[in-house]
DNA sequence: CGAATGATCGGCT
DNA sequence: GCCGATCATTCGA
């Protein structure tokens, strides 16, 4: 079944960060239909994440999605080429996101394969924030996206039956330089040795 | 294996 | 002009 707005609409974005994980993104573009498991996210929550786009509740064209009510996408162009997937949530005016890291294979792998250039399944297809979205074929027109409407492109459904559970880790979010202590926050979510999570990055201190 | 590097967009200073 | 919520590729041990 597809998941309600009112999934998104909590306050906590650590929570639906992690009850994210193990819930499955749809993508049903010009008639190819792929599907993943999420296994891997991130939560960001401004104002006071210095590690958001919305830090300090700064609005820009980039960043005013990320203040849309819950449950609508959020991508953006990082680097000048990748194309990053979230999931906005909170209610209108509260820029919390989570970013979707990683999700494991579970439907049109061979758009996947063909989309990515790859031969055969492997976790490299999808373990990364700008590898799996070019697997499902999302880039920045996906921007505001409903994805509690299953007639949309993009669209997050829940195909547990409740009792089969999964262990959760979690540790430091990555690759932010500047953020300071707010990159040490264990924001960063998976399902336990899942094998289609990123590698854990090492956090180097300069101490 | 690890380190270095280029790709190149949006937003800041 | 600089930098980043990244990745693929190259180069060297």
């Amino acid at each position: 079944m597809i998941l309600p707005r009112s999934f998104y609409l909590d306050h906590d974005v650590l929570d639906i960060s992690k009850k994210l994980l193990g819930k499955v993104l749809v993508s049903d573009l010009g008639g190819q239909r792929t599907a993943g498991m999420i296994v891997e996210t991130e939560a960001y929550r401004a104002p006071e994440d210095k590690a958001s786009h919305a830090y300090n509740n700064r609005l820009t064209t980039r960043t005013k999605t990320m203040f849309a009510m819950g449950g609508v996408s959020y991508v953006y162009i990082c680097y000048g080429i990748h194309h990053l997937f979230n999931v906005v949530t909170a209610e209108e005016g509260v820029a919390h996101a989570v970013l979707v890291r990683a999700v494991e294979p579970l439907e049109g792998m061979d758009t996947m394969l063909k989309r990515r250039g790859f031969d055969r399944l492997r976790p490299e297809l999808t373990n990364g924030p700008g590898k799996f979205t070019v697997a499902m074929g999302i880039y920045k027109d996906h921007d505001g996206i409903a994805l509690y409407e299953a007639s949309g492109p993009l669209f997050i459904e829940d195909h547990r039956k409740g009792e089969d559970r999964f262990e959760i880790t979690s540790g430091p979010r990555v690759g932010m330089t500047s953020a300071e202590e707010c990159a040490h926050w264990p924001w960063r979510f998976r399902i336990k040795d899942n094998r289609w999570t990123s590698k854990p990055n090492v956090v180097k201190y300069d101490w």
